[in-house]
DNA sequence: CCAGTCATGGCATGAACATGCTCTGTGCGA
DNA sequence: TCGCACAGAGCATGTTCATGCCATGACTGG
């Protein structure tokens, strides 16, 4: 389904989508309000739904549209890709960003991808994303000196790897295990498993 | 810098660079060991640092480099899209992630870029980051039906609580603890402590 | 070449945990 | 009003952990 205040986008990408066969357009909307009055019984796999819109933003719309239908994988459509609204989007759930140049094979790729569970995108718009990701990240590097032995069995703990199950995998002696441990624990300031696992998760000593 | 095993590739990627005006490569090396004797006087801007190396993993390494030159960009070279492998580099603190196959005008770009602060990245790598931030956004989707109470015991055994005094903090008998934890333990699907902090950080089930 | 650090391994002991049972009281829907 | 789920409490047993102390070999700086 599409939702599209553009008349002429809008019937552009349902001609598109009804010309090819596998591709069925059960309705095309100018706006939020309109698009939630299309039957429930419709079922819409994959939404394109466009970020400016008048009346009820795309953004808001998204949740009423996943709730109506679960399984619906929205995809936003944009003429810029502007930073913030990706961001937003992302957040509230979209599927993928698209943007309105993006050429009519592509775009119908894309819609197949986001009904298989994946993440469509232009590159520009990919670009900015993976930039937002890498700085919401490494607000982290807090530096307790492990060694990558000691990071690699506080990985271990931390997915329930019991000291002997842990020498097994790192193929050292349970002793030496206790020692690695004993070392992290003062390196971490804690005194139980469950407190390092806690305290490296948490800042991200391991993920 | 250049940390790549293959001597090929290595040397290929050294010409390219040394061999564009506004690039020099002021070390090439075959191993995360080998590239920490670089003079920290030399002072990269970026570095290529291969996914699979002899010895130390790239991504171990990561760290060491970053602390010696702050202001290191860090791009990694991989021959497939390995989607755990993207996952740990980006959260490891690299910048970028390209294809060996990626073309030299686009490498000296993706250069530039990381340099300038951006996170170049092939397509179709692009592509899985996106996916993977897409996984780990909506986390608040796993429900795993924890009482609050659970969710208050396993908030304080992450941060190093015993039985007893998480029994002391809500006020209830080691013996309610136990229970407590029987539930968790079903409910996670884990059996034991550190594993079910893992699980419940890790889904953000608490924070 | 010696002291110092570090990774590795060993042993022992008391405390904490994992898990098997049973039992009470409270509330809620049939 | 019967029954059933569920929060809370108790106990027992075997396992795992936390931590004290010590030893060896590899490497490093002086």
């Amino acid at each position: 389904m599409i939702v599209e205040d553009d008349r002429a986008v809008r019937e552009g990408l349902s001609l598109i989508i009804d010309g090819t066969p596998g591709y069925a357009c059960v309705g095309a909307f100018g706006s939020v309000e309109e698009g939630l009055k299309l039957p429930a019984t419709l079922n819409p796999d994959v939404m394109l739904l466009d970020i400016n819109l008048p009346g009820m933003l795309g953004s808001e719309g998204v949740g009423f549209f996943r709730s109506k239908y679960p399984a619906l994988q929205v995809l936003r459509l944009t003429i810029y890709a502007e930073q913030d609204k990706v961001f937003e989007s992302i957040c509230n759930g979209a599927s993928g960003y698209l943007l309105k140049k993006t050429p009519p094979a592509r775009l119908l790729e894309a819609i197949r991808e986001a009904h298989e569970g994946g993440a469509p995108m232009s590159p520009e718009i990919a670009r900015k994303v993976i930039t937002l990701f890498r700085q919401s990240v490494p607000a982290a590097h807090s530096d307790y000196q492990l060694t990558p032995q000691e990071t690699r069995l506080l990985k271990l703990l931390s997915d329930g790897y019991s000291y002997q199950s842990s020498a097994g995998q790192l193929n050292i002696s349970i002793n030496t295990v206790r020692n690695y441990i004993r070392s992290i624990y003062e390196k971490l300031h804690v005194n139980s498993k469950s407190e390092a696992v806690g305290k490296a998760l948490r800042h991200r000593l391991i993920s």
